[in-house]
DNA sequence: TGAATAAGAGACCGAACGGTCTCATCAAGC
DNA sequence: GCTTGATGAGACCGTTCGGTCTCTTATTCA
């Protein structure tokens, strides 16, 4: 591999918990010069602009949340299980990129505007989403959910109720709201969703 | 009363959606100039600074936000009925300031670095959630909401699973997000909630 | 090892930023 | 109606922004 490649892989890994923290227009061309190491000559070598560095950092960012949010879930052989430990994984392995939630983060950050981060923001909550669909019609197929269970609408009320955590935990930063919303989404999943093998 | 006080309060209703659209950093100068129809001066005559324009704006926005939300509240009597009837408004009335949800907004906004604003916006959410709970535990009171329903983490509920429907629905505009969140807090409140009359 | 190419440094650019200051004008109290 | 203070216009300031371009230095391959 060119060592080109390298520093511009190198570049996205330093750049992405730049755009988490500070969004796109808040991170300055300066702050990921610092973060880098690299003058800004050294940065336009290997992208064409802010725009184009920002979107490949999104999608970084994205991989790592999502593959902390499904790590090991595939251990996990019951449907209601998995979404209970996929709700758990949320919670307990947030922070892998500073900043919290980067499809949060740039869904609000680029809704006036840039068209770009918002197309892959919005291709990532239809990923993530479909993952929960899927696992739901599994479960039901495999007679753990009941059927009348909508997948669609669960997978939405779960990434709802746990986004709106992320941003009230922002502000207060007690454990309390994750608490609260995982206690609820537990107990929802054990009674509406489960089918009990009495 | 002195026509300068007008024009700082016509100020404050002009640039509340220009900051709840753009956020703190890209709503610029020259954007409050046009929203106003004032030059630089003419602003700054009436605060002191961006900030100080900023944080009065929010609380503004965010009055009329939280006004919309508790909109005819006080005529429904079952504290139960009350919590589904926050749910509809929230739901219903949104948009009363162009560029959602305030609270939301100047939450992801102000997490790194302003703190003048972020404080305004973790004294909103204080409020908010001590309203339900003040509702919740009139409920309680009053025998019509089961006594071991834990008012905080309810409203914690509530208020996370409604914004983080914002966010969804931010990136994907679809009617069928708001639908999936009420309907399940609705039916969540029936169930597990609500003593019933039986 | 030498020639060719890739990589990076950093001076430079015009535009836009938040903020200041002076001065003309307008509204208000006598 | 006159005077005086409140009000707003807009030129101006230094700084920082994203982006370009040239030139030196490293790396790569023959």
């Amino acid at each position: 591999m060119r060592k080109g490649e390298l520093t511009r892989q190198e570049i996205i890994r330093k750049a992405a918990p730049i755009f988490n923290q500070k969004g796109y227009d808040g991170a300055a061309l300066s702050d990921l010069m610092r973060a880098t190491g690299l003058e800004k000559g050294g940065i336009y070598r290997h992208f064409d602009s802010k725009e184009q560095l920002a979107a490949e950092a999104f999608d970084y960012a994205w991989r790592e949340t999502f593959d902390a949010r499904i790590h090991d879930l595939e251990t996990v052989s019951n449907s209601v299980d998995r979404l209970k430990q996929l709700v758990a994984n949320f919670v307990e392995r947030r922070g892998t990129i500073p900043g919290g939630c980067p499809l949060l983060n740039t869904a609000m950050d680029s809704d006036d505007g840039n068209v770009v981060l918002r197309e892959r923001a919005r291709k990532a909550l239809g990923a993530w989403r479909s993952y929960i669909v899927s696992v739901v019609n599994a479960g039901i197929k495999a007679g753990e959910i009941h059927p009348k269970v909508d997948a669609k609408k669960l997978a939405i009320l779960i990434i709802s109720a746990l986004e709106g955590a992320v941003m009230v935990y922002r502000l207060e930063r007690t454990g309390e709201t994750f608490r609260a919303v995982q206690a609820h989404l537990d107990s929802h999943l054990e009674r509406e969703v489960r089918v009990s093998s009495r």
